[in-house]
DNA sequence: CATGGGATTGACT
DNA sequence: GTCAATCCCATGC
């Protein structure tokens, strides 16, 4: 069953039960995995995993119209606006009914890197997506995503590509919230430039 | 229906 | 280091 174009095919997304896990376990797989939509791609350097049982989570308060993608089926994308201004991309986890989503912190850009230049108005690579709001920008991710399929729908992601082995990872706590902070849950490829924030000396 | 708070970024002192 | 921009949505009157 060989297609002619077999070459050419770009990696199989990561299927759904991939996500229906343990957020924690799908936040530290995501790393080193790409993400692709609209021409461009970007390996995953680094994640942030949020269950409904913890406060910081959006899906903490239950079931509202925001949270609602998050207690869905797993393998979708969870996108909103934060500060008014940026789309955060999440892939929402664990089976249908519990409250779990990967915010998508971090890529190293890969492909499409010209276009990715066009849309964030910078011209070092490793400014194009070193944070969840570039990140979005780059790859033209909006809130019209909210809902979308990450198994054949406009946002894939994929596994590591060949060639390129699933980094060592580094723990730390989550940037930006006030409630929960002290959890773990933020993990970066070791030694990766591209990530958002750098690491305090503290390593883990 | 009015209000307040962000899972951020970029510009500025 | 500080701070404003800007909008969705949860909450409370």
């Amino acid at each position: 069953m060989a297609r002619p174009e077999a070459a050419a095919a770009p990696a199989p997304a990561l299927p759904a039960e991939f996500y229906a896990r343990p957020v924690l376990e799908v936040a530290r797989e995501l790393v080193g995995c790409v993400v692709r939509h609209d021409g461009c791609a970007g390996a995953i350097v680094e994640t942030e995993a949020y269950h409904e049982a913890e406060p910081a989570c959006h899906a903490h308060v239950g079931l509202t119209a925001r949270t609602h993608i998050l207690f869905g089926p797993p393998a979708r994308a969870y996108v909103y606006r934060s500060y008014g201004i940026h789309a955060l991309l999440n892939a929402v986890c664990e089976p249908e009914g519990v409250g779990a989503a990967v915010l998508i912190r971090a890529l190293e850009p890969l492909e499409g890197l010209e276009r990715m230049r066009r849309r964030r108005g910078l011209e070092r690579p490793e400014d194009f997506c070193s944070g969840p709001g570039k990140l979005t920008q780059a790859l033209g991710i909006e809130l019209e995503l909210n809902g979308s399929d990450l198994v054949g729908g406009p946002i894939a992601i994929e596994p590591p590509p060949l060639g390129r082995p699933a980094p060592a990872l580094i723990a730390g706590p989550r940037i930006g919230i006030t409630k929960a902070a002290e959890l773990p849950w933020r993990f970066c490829a070791a030694g990766s430039r591209s990530v958002s924030r750098p690491w305090p000396r503290r390593a883990a």
